[in-house]
DNA sequence: CGATATATTGACAGGAGTCAAAGAGGGTGG
DNA sequence: CCACCCTCTTTGACTCCTGTCAATATATCG
């Protein structure tokens, strides 16, 4: 699979480029890196001089508040560039840390730079998607400080199905997903213990399931209702460029 | 003062622009509009075709969760392009509402899209300014997923305090803010029971009071100390550009 | 000055956290 | 190939922060 694969499937499913600009994207030079899980890209108050595009594997994105409670702010999937804010904010805020082994491709900001120059369309392409990104940060404080901890879940949990949906990563109901309870735990604000309750209550419901690196949505119909999910702020082209 | 005073000043204050890009900005033609409080701006599924500045009042964005519970997921204050987004995502995924009496500077999208066209560096601008956003809405999930109700209150009011700071609208440690008990509850996804019970306990500790549309920050360092707050995420340009 | 929104209080309930221990699962090395 | 170890998951008892409900006080405004 070519390195650029993903990210080319990523910005068809929710904006509009050109097959010239496709092809412009598919010529960047990038560096391919392996690393093992659990490994940290960056880390928060660092000054990366490039980005990394998630070719293969998973990442998350943390904070940890001064009390050291550690809270997750977004998982990545291939296909997404976790630190393109990088290229414009100069101190990261955050960490980006693997978790699962996986497959980077680094790409120096003077060349995103140069072809940002270049092609003004590509340039608005990122933007629009860490305006989505954005938009998903919103959902999720929307998550955190107003859904009860089984529909937290359960929206997480479809939110991330879609997303994996939205570039081919799906099959049927399930989902490779390399995620502990503890780290649920820190990306819903909850306990490993009630993670865990809140789990077994769904699997008993045969809901959906969380088991050995993988997701399962069960009942597709009933996860979304009982999370409530509206994928508008997904901004997918489909709802956002109606044909 | 002129319409574009505020929005000057924060792009002073967390970016870099030349003198030749600010006139650029101060001439675009904007239509300003005074709308009382409680007015919403932009909602949930609207397509605007314009923008709005924040040239005096202040705002909030909020969303809906599908049981009917509000979260508010962020305060605006003069200088805010808040929806800015709307230039590149299509659909409004969330409400844009006064939460006092406000002047309005619109601008068209195409207006916008042909000063971005020619300058560049004012596009790379706004860019950041909407990646600062999304680094506030990582912290704002920190602050819901990771932190008690005490601190959490405290730190959204000593991050509005910095924001207010850096656009010169605090004077000492009081800056208006119109916030009721309510708002605040759902913005911290609280009820507004338990913003009142912490509030009074700031209050005793003399630490921070929240009145007459008014915040005052009695003993800002012990409110930073008591929030853990840290503006690296802030991005100010004091901290991304250290000099 | 009444009417409506906002703030305050108190009693009680419940969802989620804490603590601690026991199982399960997956590698690794002898 | 199995014992061992380490991480992750599961359970149970108990606690406590925050929510709920309901009433009262205080502001604010026409």
């Amino acid at each position: 699979m070519k390195s650029t694969e993903m990210l080319v499937r990523r910005l068809r499913a929710d904006t509009r480029l050109s097959f010239e600009h496709l092809s412009a994207l598919e010529a960047i030079p990038i560096v391919i890196k392996q690393v093992p899980e659990d490994t940290a890209i960056v880390k928060e108050g660092d000054r990366p001089h490039q980005c990394c595009l998630l070719i293969e594997g998973f990442a998350s994105r943390s904070k940890v508040s001064a009390a050291g409670v550690k809270q997750i702010v977004s998982f990545h999937i291939p296909g997404d560039v976790p630190d393109l804010q990088s290229l414009f904010l100069g101190v990261m805020d955050h960490d980006l840390t693997t978790i699962s082994p996986a497959t980077l491709g680094l790409m120096q900001h003077s060349v995103l730079e140069a072809l940002f120059e270049k092609h003004p369309a590509i340039a608005r392409a990122f933007w629009r998607e860490t305006l989505i990104e954005a938009s998903i940060f919103r959902e999720w404080i929307l998550n955190l400080g107003a859904r009860p901890a089984p529909q937290r879940m359960a929206h997480l949990l479809v939110e991330l199905r879609e997303r994996m949906a939205a570039v081919g990563l799906t099959e049927s109901d399930v989902f490779d997903f390399p995620v502990t309870q503890s780290e649920l735990g820190d990306a819903l604000g909850l306990t490993p213990v009630h993670v865990n309750r809140v789990l077994q209550e769904y699997r008993a419901r045969k809901l959906l399931d969380v088991r050995k690196n993988k997701v399962t949505i069960a009942d597709h119909d009933a996860a979304v209702q009982e999370a409530g999910f509206d994928d508008v702020y997904l901004h997918l082209a489909r709802n956002d460029f109606p044909s």
